[in-house]
DNA sequence: TTTGGTGCAAATTCTTTGCAGACAC
DNA sequence: GTGTCTGCAAAGAATTTGCACCAAA
């Protein structure tokens, strides 16, 4: 995504571009990571150090209500997070803590009809595959 | 699972079978929810009032470590526990916090696929999938 | 100008840990 | 007996919140 394109999101759901919201948007668009709160602080920081914690956090809640922003939890007792951008799964390497991501179009078909066969519409989901490299 | 399944299992990690270890197996093998570890405090101390919630916690991740109990999060800030019975994913409602469990062969397939494809070797796997009643 | 947003710091919530005594084996 | 496990209470870590000031729109 570009500046443009998320600056545009925020926009479109009424949210003021202030300076910390477009650092922000920023160092999640230079991710390549998933980081935690306090990796998103320290690099935001670095672009503004006036950013303060709980307006990282603040935010992030915000952004992810939004729909812009994806948290996950991989078992860390912290969470992480990315850009919504498309949808997609992880692998988790149990030896390194390496998170890989991976799109599967038979996957999301799966997905689709489990949950339609259950009575529900699939609004979104999380995949988590842990793994040993072989 | 029995009470003597889950007490073998402990037996066979080299864990004491303590009274409340006992009763957090009891809970655990009791609750068709996934108790968050509050709850399952709350249900164990109605079996004996003497348990403390540092033990609780401490079990709950002795148990985990050892393959007997899983953790989950679901996004809400604390975790939720289960037996390690099956494999399984979860449905959540989003209007209600519902959790359904679902297994399907077809999924299994998918993501022992897809991990294979990255050169992975499948040990775990955590399917959330969130919607909405229809 | 008017609201929503910010920094700061204190408060909450969930979870972990140190220790002296208790109990399973 | 002895080494693990417990209850208790205090500590720790992650996240949230109240408030007075600031700055987008």
């Amino acid at each position: 995504m570009t500046e443009h394109e998320t600056e545009a999101l925020c926009a479109a759901v009424g949210l003021r571009l202030t300076r910390p919201r477009r650092v922000l948007l920023r160092v999640l668009r230079e991710a390549t990571d998933h980081p935690s709160a306090d990796q998103i602080f320290a690099r935001a920081r670095a672009h503004d150090p006036a950013i303060a914690l709980g307006t990282v956090y603040r935010n992030l809640g915000i952004l992810e209500e939004a729909g812009i922003v994806t948290r996950h939890a991989f078992g860390e007792g912290y969470a992480r997070y990315e850009l919504a951008t498309q949808q997609h799964g992880h692998i988790i390497d149990r030896d390194s803590g390496t998170v890989v991501e991976f799109t599967d179009p038979a996957l999301e078909t799966t997905l689709q009809a489990i949950a339609q066969a259950r009575g529900f519409r699939l609004a979104d989901y999380h995949v988590k595959l842990w793994g040993e490299r072989e």
